[in-house]
DNA sequence: GATGAAACGTTGTGGTT
DNA sequence: AACCACAACGTTTCATC
């Protein structure tokens, strides 16, 4: 397996993480190879983890969910692990990490108006405190990963 | 245009963003239409919008990110415009939105190590005030949008 | 990594319901 | 209007160098 990534490798993840539907013959137009050779390229980089894998992006607004919103939450004693086991039923929630700091969650929820924020609240009051800021607008949305 | 999702839709939009480099043969098996009948549905869902892009996951831990941090910033007056338009500049910035509270702004950033952060939050003290949380664990990660 | 051939997938046309 | 069948085309994959 590979454990460090090379520049042309580099370019072909800059390529994917901004649109994986190219065809090897493009991408190997771009940085210099033929197209066997990027297939190769991209089999290795999947084997050793560093291509998670390749997904659609749809649209939060036009599937019908017209608000964000960063909901954090300081879980009551002994309920943070049912909470951890519960969340990754919620549809609504599409990330959710543990934190270091005051609150032991921070999560980030898609909504369809303002009556579903307040029934998705309602769920979680029994699991600890929370704190909900709406989404106004995205500034940064799912950058790709850059070379360090 | 179409603008509302029927089950069909639904069905191949989760296929797509659980896996987006399957093919039409194997989406039309899976949801029982031929694969033309399944690439003139996923074009119309990218005509209208549904269907924004297909991009590829790359590991941040593989890329040489071995840690990552929810950064808050409230920021001073007349400082926002200037963060906002600074931020996209910014490569470890994955993830930036503008929210309601006592924050103006909430970042989910990568980093290569406590040093890389240090240096980060550095560059941040000009624009406000921040509040740090590493993360500690992925509970929830980019989870599919899913049917309402 | 390149080349070339075979297998496979996608895309367009025409026809059906 | 949506889907199917089939054919033409492009892409991926595999053997060989």
């Amino acid at each position: 397996m590979i454990d460090k990534i090379d520049d042309l490798n580099w370019r072909i993840l800059a390529i994917l993480q901004q649109n994986s539907r190219q065809s090897l013959v493009e991408i190997g137009k771009k940085v210099g190879l033929t197209p066997p050779a990027v297939a190769e390229r991209i089999k290795k980089m999947e084997d050793s983890g560093i291509l998670e894998g390749f997904k659609a992006k749809v649209s939060y607004a036009k599937a019908g969910y017209q608000l964000k919103a960063i909901i954090t939450l300081r879980a009551f004693m002994g309920k943070l692990k049912p909470f951890l086991e519960m969340v990754p039923g919620l549809p609504e929630v599409t990330n959710c990490y543990r934190i270091t700091g005051n609150e032991n969650i921070v999560m980030e929820v898609v909504l369809k108006d303002q009556g579903h924020l307040e029934e998705f609240i309602d769920q979680l009051i029994r699991y600890g405190e929370t704190r909900t800021h709406i989404i106004l607008s995205d500034v940064v949305s799912q950058a790709p990963i850059k070379q360090i």
